[in-house]
DNA sequence: GTAGGGTTAG
């Protein structure tokens, strides 16, 4: 974002205005970096140079609200474009039922699906799956099949989304019987199933113990032309992790860089779960690092995976979890809302207080310090493991 | 020609 910044700032010595699109790039900028904060400065900025928002911008700021779960934030903003006379679209509705479902609120996303229909605007997969995937994030799993099979027997095309949505429904619930069935189904109906259906199959298959079943699944995958993934590794990388087999996951790791399937944050934190189980605290250090020569930046699981692994074997013990609220800039430490702990304030990152000079934990807490910094001045919402001598 | 939405893994 600091270069395309420079970029704009070169247009405007060159005499060149931004216009609309530039804006609402810049806002997507922010918002994926997740500065969502950003993104609505701009839209302020924008009003006041004169700008009329289009219904673009507003979708891009009210999904990234609607992702972060700000969904009353969203509703402001909604007004906002009806007091100018822009009305909800088809994405618009969309992003709204997928905010309502992902809060859990099913009636509300509903409402908004009524309102929708009454305005002859024919809700599309996209709505269809955001419907379903919050029936099944609720445990309404069968509610969501009735759902499912109702569209079916509507004639409505149901693409391979919606079967993947009530796949890993099912597997999520443990029922990897019906997930199978569910498969066979759409197989039957001629959807071609995706590389993410036998995601979920094979973590449905790894939950319910079957690694062997893994394996040759994994084979038919590979012989029908499927290509497996950074998703389908890390699934079967931390199966071997939860089995302690630590030497067939480094082998599935290694796998990896040999067909040139990139791995990202999580396969480096299951790595890093995997060597702490072992006690290789020094191995799992120097995999931090090949991580960050690669460009990959370490996120709050990684941390707390770390911290977790730390905390074992200095015999500490984790205190709980809690949200960090506030930096405490003349004592130097976070402060953090525990929703485990009594008291509603707890500290991590003290230096001198439980962290003593060269100890790992310290080099922790720095690292975490350094890490935060680096969320543009955000630091709410984010949840760390707190630590605590035993 | 440049901007927006859904499903899988830690």
């Amino acid at each position: 974002m600091d270069e395309a910044w420079k970029v704009v700032r070169r247009m405007l010595l060159n005499g060149l205005c931004p216009d609309l699109v530039t804006y609402t790039i810049l806002i997507s900028g922010h918002c994926q970096s997740g500065n969502i904060e950003e993104g609505l400065k701009i839209r302020k900025e924008m009003i006041s140079r004169g700008f009329q928002l289009s219904i673009i911008t507003y979708s891009v700021l009210l999904s990234s609200l609607c992702k972060r779960g700000e969904v009353s934030k969203a509703e402001q903003l909604l007004d906002e474009m009806g007091a100018i006379g822009l009305d909800p679209d088809l994405i618009v509705y969309c992003i709204l039922i997928h905010g309502y479902c992902k809060k859990g609120e099913i009636e509300r996303a509903v409402r908004v699906y009524t309102s929708m229909c009454s305005k002859k605007i024919m809700p599309n997969s996209y709505a269809h799956g955001a419907i379903l995937s919050g029936l099944c994030k609720k445990g309404m799993v069968s509610h969501a099949r009735r759902y499912l099979d109702n569209l079916i027997e509507n004639g409505l095309v149901v693409d391979i989304v919606l079967y993947n949505i009530m796949i890993d429904g099912y597997v999520k619930m443990g029922d990897i019987y019906e997930a199978i069935g569910l498969y066979d189904q759409a197989t039957r109906a001629g959807v071609a199933p995706s590389i993410i259906t036998y995601n979920s199959l094979i973590y449905g298959l790894c939950k319910s113990g079957g690694l062997n079943n893994v394996k040759t699944l994994l084979r038919t995958l590979e012989l029908h032309g499927f290509v497996p993934n950074a998703v389908t590794y890390a699934i079967v990388m931390d199966a071997y992790c939860r089995e302690r087999n630590i030497d067939a996951m480094i082998e599935l790791f290694n796998e990896m860089d040999a067909k040139a399937i990139t791995p990202n944050v999580i396969t480096y934190s299951i790595v890093i779960k995997g060597l702490c189980k072992q006690g290789m605290l020094q191995k799992s250090l120097n995999i931090l690092k090949d991580m960050y020569t690669k460009g990959l930046v370490a996120d709050q699981i990684t941390y707390n995976t770390l911290i977790h692994g730390f905390c074992v074997e200095r015999n500490m013990q984790p205190a709980g979890r809690g949200e960090i609220t506030g930096y405490s800039h003349g004592e130097g430490y976070w402060i953090v809302k525990s929703c485990l702990q009594h008291s509603n304030k707890g500290t991590i990152c003290k230096e001198d207080d439980c962290l003593r000079d060269n100890d790992m934990l310290w080099r922790w807490a720095r690292m975490i310090t350094e890490w935060i910094n680096t969320l543009a001045g955000r630091p709410s919402g984010i949840w760390i493991t707190l630590c605590a001598l035993r």
